[in-house]
RNA sequence: GCCGAUGUAGCUCAGUUGGCCAGAGCAGCUGAUUUGUAAUCAGCUGGUCGGGGGUUCGAAUCCCUCCAUCGGCUCCA
């Protein structure tokens, strides 16, 4: 007998050899249908699998990530073996779970797959799944498993295989299919009921440019029809939100083909917004003791020859550009460092200056790949929040615990609740693609994750991340459909001192080594405008709004009066304008909630006998009359309420 | 950059077994109306069907190429 504990802490006695699925019945049989996976002393395990010892048992439903990532996982599984049954002489590479669905990499030969084929491969799919076929585990020999694959002529597999230990490696069968693959999955197929073939796209095996091109197919699973169509009608919904749609419709920003991919233009609406945010990140700034400084858009390429970031990324960028004077090379600047490296170089600095906070909305350029271009997320041209901090050893975890403080002041005052701070490492086994010394860099990492620490944030290491300089601490938050991107950043660096030779006098008349740290809060101002709009879906606080507040007259005989409170608006500081077309009142009221405008003003006779408006909120509808102050009063409440 | 897809008016979209002058709604303009809390009515304007080349008696529709966009991959100072 062995003992088994569940996760409230009771025990009880099974045979030794039971399965998660036998426990599972022993409960209730409807449990037993229900249950997807089951975790046994913290492993995945099948359903079907062995207990043999003393455990503590799991049983996983489909709301647990593990019973989706399991059921998910088989779905590649079923599709594979679909796709085996329509293209034969397919070969695989790898099929995972991923966080909405999975995927197979497949090498379909000289065949071709499109996106119209999906629908044939669902289709036999369910056929196959309604066959209610079992996930055999059978655990093989390494030697006997390359047999297999040598024969079938599949090389990623015998790549996989060779990676692998022998003694661990198992198959898994379904009909026709057999799979190199560690497990778990379901017990057979025919829970799963709704499946949607997402999308096709290339990918390279394993994940190396150098490498074939394979074919990798995406779906998404559920064991209930009502599921699929509910998570394809958010899917929709979350379209909606997407910032290069509503950035358009709210005149925010437009591309032009002619001015080049991925150079945004900045329309009157979203320049306010964005004057809007600057405005507010540089008044918190000045209270943190920053100085904003200004530099050029170009520098001669020895600046970045010095700084090294011409030897890592010079082939790869802008060209120099050159000038009618012979040997003069400039570049585009891709950073705002080394300008303020030398801005630090001005004058010598002694121990007191420090930490000297230079900080500037400071526009680069980088050569992006034509095909990583992506709405205002990834951009050619675009203005970093950037600031530089100068600072003595002994000032460095004071100093980067502040900026954590800003980047979450931020966050907080938009209502960025979602987010993920990420501690970027270098990698180990790949120094090479990093500058600067082994010390500097343990220096470095350990100052970041102890400033982490101490500001209790709850963080994720990811090695292989870190800037080629210097390790980061990234914020990171999701867009729309899911996809991550970092947001604010903040870097430790001992490199860039070093080589641009920084100094600073000490108390002990000796010339030390500054530390700089790299910091934007925002990012930058192209990618943090585009999060916004879809964490907000283009409803902007009411500080930040372009348009505060539009003046509706019922008629044009009041377009006088609409004039006169438009101005006092705009004398009270509020970003106030009328709509004086020639429209009913009804027209005017659902196409300015539909712009969200967050205060209609409708302004008639009696409005203007009484010198008052009558307001409107945005999806509140009428809130009754008031006088001209009253309001300016309301909205200028309101705003500094927010930015308080 | 790579794989796959898409590109018709300012916007959203219809139109392809190749064939009358390429359509609609919204926006815009003109006129009527002078409006009280989510769409007033009528008329008009607007497109070298992404650019270029080719096949054909004939191309938005078929082929090639370039550009841009979308979904991924790789990359992201």
């Amino acid at each position: 007998m062995i003992k088994i504990t569940f996760p409230d802490g009771s025990i009880r006695e099974f045979e030794k050899g039971t399965t998660p699925y036998q426990i599972a019945q022993s409960i209730s049989p409807r449990l037993a249908s229900d249950v997807l996976a089951a975790s046994v002393n913290g492993e995945v395990f099948d359903l079907d699998r062995q207990i043999l010892e003393d455990s503590s048992l799991k049983l996983h439903k489909w709301e647990d990530e593990e019973a989706k990532k399991t059921f998910w996982h088989s779905s590649s599984h079923l599709m594979a073996e679909a796709l085996q049954e329509l293209y034969p002489g397919i070969k695989f590479g790898i099929g995972p779970a991923i966080d909405n669905g999975f995927y197979y990499d497949v090498d379909l030969g000289d065949k071709q797959i499109a996106e119209s084929d999906l629908k044939q491969i669902e289709d036999k799919m369910i056929a196959l799944a309604k066959e209610k076929q079992s996930f055999v585990r059978q655990d093989i020999s390494k030697e006997k498993a390359l047999e297999v694959y040598k024969a079938k002529g599949d090389q990623y597999k015998c790549e996989l295989i060779e990676a692998l230990e022998d003694g661990t490696i198992t198959f898994y069968t379904t009909g026709s299919f057999t799979d190199l693959c560690r497990g778990p999955h379901l017990r057979d197929t025919s829970v799963i009921k709704a499946i949607k073939l997402t999308s096709i796209a290339g990918a390279y095996w394993r994940g190396d440019e150098k490498n074939k091109m394979l074919t990798r197919i995406y779906g998404i699973t559920f064991p209930k029809k009502s599921m699929l169509d509910e998570y394809l009608v958010m899917m929709e919904e979350a379209k909606k939100r997407d910032h290069r749609k509503l950035g358009k419709e709210m005149e925010l920003f437009a591309f032009s083909s002619r001015v080049g991919q991925g150079l945004p233009l900045w329309l009157p609406k979203g320049a306010i917004l964005r004057e809007r945010l600057e405005m507010f990140l540089k008044k918190v700034q000045k209270k943190y003791g920053y100085q904003q400084v200004i530099s050029p858009h170009i520098g001669q390429k020895e600046l970045y020859v010095t700084s090294g970031h011409y030897a890592k990324y010079g082939k790869d960028s802008f060209q120099p550009i050159h000038t009618p004077a012979e040997g003069e090379e400039f570049l585009l600047k891709p950073m705002n460092c080394p300008h303020h490296c030398e801005i630090y170089k001005v004058k010598p600095r002694s121990y007191k200056d420090l930490p000297l906070r230079y900080a500037e909305f400071g526009t680069v350029y980088r050569y992006e790949q034509s095909g990583e271009l992506h709405g205002l997320t990834r951009v050619r041209g675009f203005t970093q929040d950037d600031a530089h901090i100068f600072c003595r050893p002994d000032q460095l975890k004071d100093e980067f615990c502040k900026v954590i403080d800003i980047v979450l002041y931020i966050f907080k005052t938009l209502n960025f609740n979602e987010f993920t701070a990420q501690v970027s490492l270098r990698d180990p086994n790949n120094t090479e693609k990093y500058i600067g010394s082994d010390e500097n860099w343990h220096k470095a990492e350990s100052a970041i994750i102890e400033a982490a620490e101490l500001k209790g944030l709850k963080t994720v290491v990811e090695t292989g991340e870190a800037a080629f300089y210097g390790p980061k601490l990234d914020f990171m938050v999701k867009d729309a459909i899911g996809r991550k991107w970092q947001l604010g950043t903040i870097q430790v660096d001992y490199n860039l001192p070093e080589r641009f030779e920084l100094e600073y006098i000490g108390s002990d008349d000796q010339k030390h080594r500054p530390i700089m740290i790299h910091r934007a809060p925002f990012g930058s101002m192209e990618r943090f405008v585009a999060v916004l709009l879809e964490h907000s879906g283009g409803k902007f606080p009411l500080w930040l709004t372009p348009e505060q507040c539009v003046i509706l007259p019922i008629s044009e005989k009041y377009n006088d009066y609409a004039k006169k409170v438009c101005e006092l608006l705009n004398n009270s500081d509020i970003r106030a304008s009328i709509d004086d077309r020639n429209e009913t009142i009804g027209k005017k009221i659902r196409e300015n909630e539909l712009k969200r405008i967050p205060f209609l003003l409708i302004v008639g006779e009696n409005e203007a006998v009484a010198e008052k408006v009558s307001v409107r909120r945005q999806g509140q509808g009428d809130q009754g009359q008031m006088t001209i102050d009253q309001f300016a009063q309301l909205v200028n409440d309101e705003v500094n309420e927010l930015l308080k």
